[in-house]
DNA sequence: TGAATATATTTGATCGATCAAACTTTTCTT
DNA sequence: AAGAAAAGTTTGATCGATCAAATATATTCA
């Protein structure tokens, strides 16, 4: 006996014909219960799956995302990335849908991966990540009309109300906000931060989220506030670095908040005061140091990125329907609180 | 004009028939060179792309090889499997292969998976990873004639001359092989060795490593040998606890060596002599932290996979063709030596 | 040159599923 | 109970590519 069994195998085992086998599948309401459960029977007994690819041939829909996956970084903040793909691939897996990988070398390159994949009907649409100001991909992918959710705000004119494509991001803001409160409340007054230069999209909303709690508060004067703040790339050294001349200019401090947990690591190295530090990202060096970090909620992230991209819009916004939905998710981190017991660290030599 | 261009479209616009313009794309050889000029001249004006799904429908394979996704362990050395996706991902698109993710709560589930992707037509054969001594996927992947490569050695009878299936693996012997010569030419002659209890496979050989390099140098008697080696399940905390009962135990040590960075990490915390520690696995961790470590060279093993995947055996021990070439690749890690100039740490309190 | 061989190209069938429309059976209406 | 409407089921065509076999063209050799 050839392969496996196809729908007219399931058929005639079940004595109806190959459609009524597919509206089995596809549409159970409109075929009578008995004549389903038969079918039913037939499907169980012989094994029968469906090809993949013949459905998707006929359909025009294959039931897979593709998501590039981005080159390593620097491996501590690059596993936000991974455990979103993790995430995604979970949950999407729950929703019959597959997840497709690829790899590109340059915007160029991804759009045409883009190409390849939409025009051999490989994916449905697409999930994109570390997107900036700009972006051709998302330009391209607007232009042909094709569906995607990035993993990040556009970071355009007015991306709340009238975004451009659909998008789910992370507030870093309110992060950095419950971040500050936190220590606020546990007594702290003098909170120091540790951002990345501006103009970053991300990290001017994370530094916001401690300056406006700051000063909401106000207890510290504004030049204070000036002193207890330090600019620098991201990177564990620049950390150690940042945390010394934090130390230089600001005095005392209660507190330091991290626009990473690379940076957070390396302020860590530099703190044999032990005063309290908080990351961004909550990686595994955070857990395993004892590092309070902000989690960025990547489960959450998923599933509104999947909700946007199987939704009302289908992953589109020009072309889709007219609605009162909400174009865009914007997840609440969650601040992990640690008491980083195991790790008192001296100034190297 | 609906869609995409098809063969047709172009084998209309290059006066020529279907099956040619299928030859150019498959077979080119056969075509003659002015006919082929003329045929991809049409292909670029019309900016065809073959549809995969129809071609998987006739063809029966579907150039994408499917890799589960496994759930993150501890997340520091989870990041190793993360490492190996991106360089299979990357090596995989080099060679127009795909790569598809998917989850599973368990093997069974994990089974259930492989038929629905196999019966499905989605893809040509599977990547394992995470294999362990009577594994019932493997089993199952065999008894179905499905193609796969494991990344980790069966640890089965004479895996190495007359494997059940297809394996690529890290050499751990050689690994802490290396490491511990590395110590002892640096100096050192008491080397400490922090590993899993037995059995366990990869543990098991990283042991070996070390034992072995010791005993061959023969400066160290066997009491003192048995009196260097601490046995601890995985984790950060346990590294340390291991690191304070070796302090005990053992007297002075010139080294320590781990069979994990998770350990290596715990051990540098309860190291105020600033002994050397040599971790496994090389993750962003010992890179931040400035910890030595054994590297696992994932894009070696990716080529590996690769190559038994779609090489000479196609990715099948029972009914490949018979042949002398080795049926797994053993892969030399390479020792990452790191000045940890940045952590001098002190035990907590 | 003409038959024999090798090379190049075309035609018809097919992979397995779903769509669209035709057909049959059941249910509702008056 | 007859006709209309609804529900359920079947048939033929189709998605886009490749296979297998047939046909046309070019090359070789006696």
């Amino acid at each position: 006996m050839g392969g496996f069994p196809t729908v007219t195998d399931v058929a005639l085992a079940a004595g109806v014909s190959r459609q009524t086998v597919s509206n089995v599948m596809n549409s159970p309401g409109i075929v009578r219960a008995d004549t389903r459960e038969r079918v039913e029977a037939a499907i169980k007994e012989l094994g029968y799956r469906p090809h993949a690819s013949a459905r998707r041939l006929r359909t025009r829909r294959s039931s897979t995302i593709g998501i590039r996956l981005d080159p390593m970084i620097d491996g501590i903040s690059g596993s936000v990335l991974d455990r979103f793909l993790h995430a995604l691939t979970e949950q999407a897996d729950a929703q019959g849908l597959r997840v497709l990988l690829f790899t590109a070398t340059s915007p160029e390159d991804e759009i045409t991966q883009f190409r390849r994949l939409n025009d051999g009907a490989d994916v449905d649409g697409f999930v994109l990540t570390s997107t900036f100001a700009g972006d051709p991909r998302t330009r391209w992918l607007i232009e042909n009309g094709i569906s995607f959710v990035t993993f990040g705000r556009p970071w355009g004119v007015d991306d709340m109300n009238d975004p451009q494509h659909l998008w789910v991001d992370v507030d870093g803001w309110s992060g950095l906000q419950d971040a500050t409160r936190a220590q606020q409340e546990a007594g702290a007054r003098r909170i120091a931060y540790i951002g990345w230069p501006s103009p970053s999209g991300t990290g001017d909303e994370r530094r916001r989220g401690w300056y406006d709690a700051m000063t909401l508060r106000g207890d510290v004067s504004a030049s204070d506030l000036a002193r207890l703040e330090v600019v620098t790339t991201d990177g564990v050294s620049q950390g150690t670095a940042a945390m010394q001349r934090l130390r230089q200019q600001a005095g005392q401090v209660d507190a330091v908040l991290c626009a990473s947990d690379s940076l957070a690591l390396g302020a860590m190295i530099a703190n044999p005061e032990r005063v309290p530090v908080t990351g961004y990202d909550n990686t595994p060096v955070a857990a395993a140091i004892g590092l309070s970090s902000i989690d960025q909620a990547v489960d959450e992230v998923a599933a509104g990125v999947l909700e946007l991209l199987t939704g009302e819009f289908g992953g589109k916004v020009h072309g889709a329907p007219e609605s009162d939905e909400p174009r865009h998710r914007l997840i609440a981190p969650r601040l992990v609180v640690r008491e980083f017991a195991a790790i008192p660290m001296d100034v190297a030599r």
